[in-house]
RNA sequence: GUCCCCGUCGUCUAGGGGUCUAGGACACCGGGUUUUCAUCUCGGCAGCAGGGGUUCGAAUCCCCUCGGGGAUGCCA
């Protein structure tokens, strides 16, 4: 068994695209099968080295991994389409000698006019076939005014074809909805992709194509070019798309969708490649949080879902969170400094274990790797000026209370060595609040906000000065006014 | 327009004729834990698109309607 995912080049790697990737490792994981990458760049304007090392560098950091490709080699070489024109050219050569193709000379001008006009009267438009059958002659006239003739598959009329798709079971196709002799080859030159797709994945030798729903509707076109070629035709799968809020299929304009800004914003692999694998599926006890392993021993390409999914940003940020608080704390470290440096905070100068409780305190905080810089300010800054509303909790009787109390205990009896386990008591005693009413302020004196990590664990980490600091300045503020 | 695919809580899904007064997860709401918030935990809200069949019995099978999506490019 052999799989491939093909990506074009044009952009970085979108989150449909991912899944589709995604499907075909763990299917060949499962499979013990061999997953190649192959570039499909014959679109020459949009193409571009620099998307193709970005979504090279955006699957290895999903995880996924191949066997074949145009940075692995393999024995089914060239990797990358635009690498491979003489091979297509034999194939054009062969359709044309035997009459299932043929040269169009209709210019892009032409072709328009009459795609508009046709559009205009009848709502849709198909190729009208003039070209078919051009004598010599005719062929001879349009070279002479320089003509670059396309190259068009000779569609059979009616005829069958029936695509038995992994997921959506047999689906039956007529040559007579195609659409009329479609394009192969541009004036160009360049073969374009429903032609090559099939040659390619023959001579690849894939067994099993699993891609996007959205090439339902042209395989009939690729096996009907297999078919005046002589070559074997795959299995299909074809896995459901990934919609936007708006129930279309999942694009630009519905936000974040390539994988690149989702390694920025602070996402993990391990959770990203988990939400997009348990996108149309389920595992029989229910349990989402998954493992690699644990997917591949359970997925089913046959089960997939046969209706296309909404992608959900909120639970996806549910489980980013869910894999920030059980990742190993040392790893986790690790990827928070970057967020940490770029929020414009310097820990270099603090000890590894001190810089991980501190993290451990704050990841249950944390959707998102950069949420980690939220609270993170209190242990590295003296005075912290209270939130809106904060203040507006510190202006109640009650807190100034609370305020008044810890000044003239940090003044008295609490010192350095018992401020930690000693001074909410005391405040407690001396005010004689108690659950809420005594939190509340307390935490608002020492971190200026109303929520945070939790107050034991969280001071002795603030230290003593630190606190007493914040405390004679919500002194100054709120009770000397 | 035509062809193709799809339709279970707001979203992702389980379910494939009786065990379904439809199960789980996210989100939302409420209780508990935390002498506060988050975490954690317990509970609640909420759905078989509609209409016809078939059947003793339909979320499940068939048909129609409606709805959504995709394709219909000298894009992939």
């Amino acid at each position: 068994m052999r799989v491939r995912f093909a990506p074009s080049p044009t952009g970085f790697l979108h989150i449909g695209n991912a899944r589709t990737a995604i499907c075909n490792y763990l299917v060949a994981r499962k499979n013990n099968a061999t997953l190649l990458l192959r570039i499909e760049d014959t679109d020459m304007e949009r193409s571009s080295v620099e998307s193709e090392v970005s979504i090279l560098k955006d699957l290895k950091w999903l995880g996924i991994e191949w066997q074949e490709g145009p940075d692995a080699g393999g024995e089914y070489g060239p990797y990358r389409q635009s690498e491979r024109f003489d091979i297509y050219r034999e194939y054009s050569e062969r359709l044309l000698r035997e009459g299932n193709a043929y040269h169009c000379y209709c210019s892009q001008d032409e072709l328009d006019a009459e795609r508009k006009k046709s559009e205009a009267e009848k709502g849709f438009y198909v190729y009208s076939g003039k070209c078919r059958d051009l004598s010599d002659e005719q062929k001879g006239a349009f070279e002479a005014e320089g003509r670059k003739p396309t190259i068009r598959f000779r569609v059979p009329e009616s005829e069958k074809v029936v695509v038995n798709d992994l997921i959506k079971g047999p689906v039956a196709f007529s040559s007579e909805n195609i659409g009329g002799d479609f394009i192969i080859v541009r004036s160009d030159g360049v073969p374009v992709y429903n032609y090559i797709v099939i040659i390619d994945d023959t001579l690849m030798k894939v067994s099993h194509v699993i891609r996007g729903e959205d090439h339902l509707s042209n395989t009939p076109k690729q096996i009907l070019i297999a078919r005046a070629l002589d070559l074997p035709v795959p299995e299909y799968a074809h896995i459901a798309l990934v919609l936007g809020p708006d129930r279309a299929k999942l694009s630009k304009r519905h936000g974040i969708t390539s994988v690149e800004m989702y390694r920025r914003e602070g996402y993990l692999p391990e959770a990203l490649f988990n939400y997009l694998a348990m996108l149309g599926w389920a595992t029989e006890s229910g349990e989402e949080i998954l493992s690699v392993d644990d997917i591949v021993r359970e997925l089913e390409i046959s089960s997939l879902a046969k209706s296309a999914a909404v992608f959900d940003f909120q639970k996806l940020r549910w489980m980013n969170g869910m894999y920030i608080r059980n990742y190993p704390l040392d790893t986790i470290t690790d990827l928070f400094l970057p967020y940490i440096t770029e929020a414009g905070y310097d820990v270099s100068g603090m000890d590894r274990t001190t810089l991980e409780t501190i993290v451990d305190l704050l990841r249950g905080y944390c959707e998102v790797l950069g949420d980690i810089t939220q609270y993170l300010g209190l242990f590295l800054e003296d005075v912290v000026v209270p939130d809106e509303e904060t203040d507006a909790l510190m202006n109640e009787d009650e807190s100034k209370q609370v305020v008044k109390a810890a000044y003239e205990l940090i003044h008295s009896e609490i010192t350095e060595t018992n401020f930690c386990d000693d001074l909410i008591g005391k405040i407690k005693a001396a005010t004689s609040l108690k659950g809420k009413k005594l939190f509340h302020p307390v935490r608002g004196m020492i971190t200026g906000r109303l929520s945070g990590p939790e107050l034991d664990k969280a001071m002795p980490l603030f230290g003593f000065d630190r606190c007493r600091a914040r405390i004679e300045y919500m002194y100054k503020r709120y009770v000397q006014g």
